[in-house]
DNA sequence: CCCAAAATTTGACCTAGGTCATTTTTTAAG
DNA sequence: CTTAAAAAATGACCTAGGTCAAATTTTGGG
């Protein structure tokens, strides 16, 4: 695969949130300042203790960032999908990174210098505001999380669990057939903070009761009301 | 008990963060905006699902941000100390409270209005960059918390937050004497994410274990190191 | 296309911790 | 100080889901 270098003016992250305000020589500033890598699937982005020295833009692909428990178990905190920025919670706060990231799927991940992104910030005082709505967004994410995995049953939690991961895995609103949710049991699993077994044995249940369809690791949704149902989600 | 109206130019919260750039007569307005509001223990301050009107300033007390599963059972999420802002994850992302708020001790807590709340925010950018760290704390600790709930046995999750309640209570370092934490044990249930009759067996235990001590309804720890220990806490 | 390595599935078993019922203690109102 | 009501403790029991082991399937490199 070819590493295309993708320019900010047309980028779709500029559009999508924190850098929508930048003037043209700002846009062209930033296109000149950041670096653009492919990684590969399975390839982490950064490790948690390490300190922060910029923030990564997600233009393609998807990441998860994870934490890794005392005894080695990974347990997946948050899902990054193309225009977010990540590390961005640990370059604002100063400190070391909390948690890794690693790619789920090929993509494209662009690194802007720590002192060029607060130079911007400080020019343009509005991407507080976008910032300060995003992190609003993932803190109810997040404690959305810890009710869940609290209260719930692993069986709400697996159901729960893959009705958000549908929408991060719906291609842009594009394509007419249904998304196909393609993650190991393992990464399944360390989302619900559960055992891959238990991920095993569930999916088989929701397949017999014709909830979803697997075929090999890829997962599709194709009852989404009945999820709802088995999730507990009653909106 | 009396109700004191604190004044702003005076407060403690105006010294611990997002006020901390008010100008003179600002703080004055401020002082005028604001509503203050005695509540006794055990009292809401505010509703899920309701819309914010504005900010809650704790100056007294303690508050627990909780919310309520589909079978009634709480779960909190967080704790509000003196000096800190209530409901303004709600308010800056424009929707509905997404928990409740209730008092675990008689507090004293202001009420600015948004319009007001806002216009300082506007005209002091740079308290949008205290609001960023402080989303920034509270994203770190709520990810702490699911990878706790996820991964440890209640046993390590109850002697890790019997450590940060003692943080909670620890009166402004004056006293020598040993904090006392004073919960419910209900509460202490609801964040642990468990049954009472486990949280009553636990606390049990770590007393045999004389890590703790307990006098009727409140706890002392008296081992903090030990309670690091079986928190497999390792700093 | 082939094959070893990795991932997944399945079964057997076990335990942390939930639930329910009962007793004891604490609390707060009078 | 008394007492009824609420909270906490304790015991008995049960099950969701974790662990370990073995069989089966999938995958990616050559």
């Amino acid at each position: 695969m070819k590493v295309v270098q993708p320019s900010c003016p047309s980028c779709l992250i500029k559009a999508l949130s924190f850098f929508s305000e930048l003037d043209t020589f700002d846009l062209l500033n930033l296109n000149n300042n950041k670096i653009c890598n492919f990684y590969k699937k399975g390839h982490i982005v950064f490790y948690e203790g390490r300190i922060p020295t910029g923030i990564y833009c997600l233009e393609q692909g998807l990441v998860k960032i994870y934490r890794v428990g005392i005894d080695g178990k990974e347990q997946i905190v948050r899902f990054s999908t193309p225009g977010s920025l990540l590390g961005i919670r640990s370059l604002l706060s100063e400190e070391r990174y909390t948690a890794s990231a690693a790619t789920l799927e090929d993509s494209v991940i662009c690194f802007i210098n720590k002192s060029f992104f607060f130079h911007l910030i400080n020019k343009y005082p509005k991407m507080n505001v976008e910032i300060v709505s995003y992190l609003c967004r993932k803190l109810k994410e997040a404690e959305d999380k810890i009710i869940s995995i609290a209260q719930k049953p692993v069986r709400e939690r697996l159901a729960e669990s893959l009705l958000i991961l549908n929408r991060i895995y719906k291609p842009n609103g594009k394509s007419v057939s249904k998304p196909k949710i393609l993650l190991s049991r393992e990464d399944l699993a360390n989302i619900l903070g559960t055992a891959t077994e238990t991920v095993s044995r569930l999916l088989h249940e929701l397949k017999d009761e014709n909830l979803i369809s697997i075929e090999g690791r890829s997962i599709t949704l194709t009852d989404i009301e009945g999820l709802k149902h088995t999730a507990k989600i009653f909106e």
